[in-house]
DNA sequence: GCATGATCC
DNA sequence: CCGGCTGATCATGCA
């Protein structure tokens, strides 16, 4: 049995530890005062950068690939540390050790194959220590006005079931889609719209639609569906995550997310609700401790930037070079009119026309989010592409490109296969093209994204300040700073952010201060 | 365990 | 013509 100083002593002495999935094993060291700082590789994260489309990189399935061979031990590792360890885990640990060993020159070599050692060693692998210490912080939550939030919308809820039931002249379970077609389609005898795999769709969308039909009842039903969500899974669901120390401690995976980005659970802190009011509120849980508080950095439009870089396109340089506000300036290409000129409705088309161009967009998916016809759709698209011929250039090379490569890589090198260009299938195949004109441009997001994530903690650190990073949502950070921090950190975190890659286009960072998150996001 | 429908970027 | 937007997580119902 190891006694807990000569664990302190081989992990923080020790220059170079390898491992994999390090994160979960930090942080445990963490809580017992053990920083693990000197992580040479993460075997897991490694295999993750070679392939990151794989559903599984547990040590066995990392081992199974890599080496042809898997570790025997029945235990697998919850990743804590377990100072009064079994005969039987550490026997299985011991084998893990050994498979670990035997997996960290296969993974390096396939490194080397695809370049991406400074992706790993630069990025990367810092990282894992700087989610290691957010994860470790958390967030602080004010519980008492998340209960009051939650017993508002439980209110809500019950009044909004009783209402339904009335209507539908019977009682019925609100939340199950079955339930609800029956009375629908069936009692009402509404014209269905959309079919699912097992029958006519109950969605939020198909639910505007026939919400003329039985408004009295549709309404309602909606707003419960809304209320519900914000109950279920922000209400009680956040509730449930708050640690003793009145903190919630999510988890940030480093490996699930095919981009590249980060994705976050237990709970997830990437959804929570700010486009409607009544979802926000839940923003104002997410306090600063008395005598700090919250900055809130996040970079404006960071993808269209990076589309605009990847496609050098002069149109959309030109605009975010002069500062231009870029819905605006790119209506006025699209429709033709002066700056000055540009409508409401214009803008808002332009919006869309531009958040779609990051997901691979079709006239499809645009005529859906902007309630349009297809062939409306196609026309403000053949406009867009009209007005900026590179960046359909950029699209139509991307999807070649992979085709013959069979992989789409972003400016830092990240690598993403996408055999679904070769299926057979249509659907499958047009995904893949989709996939291939996203991939490089959500990735290089993310990879400046994470460049800003370890030169923040790294300056904070290196300059003993008590700031500390406690969340990130893809482009945004979330600084906990001490009141007599603030005039130096706030600075440093922007230009850092500013800074953290170079493009043929500026980046702008908007950030806030606050009590909360919500009061800190304009 | 899968399907549906919600939230976010 | 097909048939549906990138990438995630979570709650709930239903077989």
């Amino acid at each position: 049995v190891l006694l807990h100083d000569e664990v302190k002593q081989a992990f923080t002495e020790h220059r170079s530890v390898v491992c994999h999935d390090a994160k979960p094993f930090m942080r445990s060291l963490m809580a017992d005062g053990i920083d693990l700082s000197f992580l040479t590789l993460d075997t897991a994260i490694a295999a993750y950068l070679i392939n990151p489309s794989k559903s599984s990189y547990s040590l066995a399935s990392v081992c199974g690939e890599f080496l042809g061979a898997e570790p025997t031990g029945s235990m697998e590792s919850d990743g804590t540390f377990d100072f009064g360890g079994t005969d039987i885990s550490a026997q299985s640990c011991a084998e893990a050790a050994v498979f670990v060993s035997r997996l960290a020159p296969v993974v390096l070599a396939g490194l080397a194959d695809i370049h991406n050692e400074s992706l790993y060693a630069d990025i990367e692998n810092p990282l894992v220590h700087v989610l290691a210490k957010m994860e470790s912080a958390g967030i602080a939550v004010d519980t008492a006005a998340l209960l009051s939030i939650k017993d508002r919308l439980t209110a809500e809820t019950q009044e909004l079931t009783q209402l339904l039931h009335s209507i539908a002249g019977k009682t019925f379970n609100v939340n199950s889609p079955t339930q609800l077609r029956e009375i629908l389609y069936t009692d009402r005898g509404l014209a269905p719209g959309k079919k699912t795999k097992t029958g006519f769709s109950t969605d939020a969308a198909t639910l505007e639609k026939l919400h003329d039909q039985w408004p009295e009842f549709i309404g309602p039903l909606l707003r419960y569906r809304e209320v519900e969500k914000l109950r279920s899974t922000y209400g009680e669901g956040l509730l449930h995550e708050i640690a003793p120390d009145g903190r919630i401690h999510a988890t940030f995976n480093q490996t699930v997310a095919r981009t590249g980005r980060l994705s976050s659970d237990q709970p997830n802190l990437h959804n929570i609700p700010v486009r409607s009011d009544e979802g926000k509120v839940f923003r104002t849980a997410f306090v600063a401790p008395k005598g700090c508080s919250l900055l809130v950095a996040d970079y404006n439009q960071i993808e269209l930037r990076c589309i605009a870089h990847l496609a050098n396109d002069p149109g959309l340089i030109s605009a975010f070079a002069a500062g231009e506000d870029i819905h605006n300036a790119t209506a006025a290409r699209v429709f033709g009119v002066a700056l000055g000129e540009v409508t409401a409705d214009q803008r808002s088309k332009a919006k869309m026309v531009s958040y779609g161009l990051a997901y691979g967009m079709e006239a499809y998916g645009l005529s859906q989010r902007l309630s349009i016809g297809v062939d409306e759709a196609s026309v403000i698209l053949k406009a867009y592409f009209e007005a900026f011929p590179n960046v359909k250039k950029y699209m139509d090379d991307a999807i070649v490109e992979a085709r013959r490569t069979g992989y789409t890589e972003t400016l830092f090198g990240r690598r993403r296969q996408i055999p679904e260009l070769l299926s057979d299938n249509f659907r499958v195949r047009q995904a893949g093209e989709r996939q291939a004109m996203n991939a490089a441009i959500q990735g290089l997001a993310a990879d400046i994204f994470k460049i800003a994530l370890v030169r923040i903690d790294k300056l904070l650190t290196e300059k003993d300040f008590l700031s500390r990073v406690v969340l990130q949502v893809h482009d945004e950070v979330i600084v906990e700073v001490p009141d007599s921090e603030k005039e130096v950190v706030g600075p440093l975190i922007l230009d850092t952010m500013r800074g953290a890659a170079d493009l043929s286009v500026p980046f702008e960072v908007n950030a806030a201060w606050g009590d909360t998150w919500a009061s800190a996001k304009g």
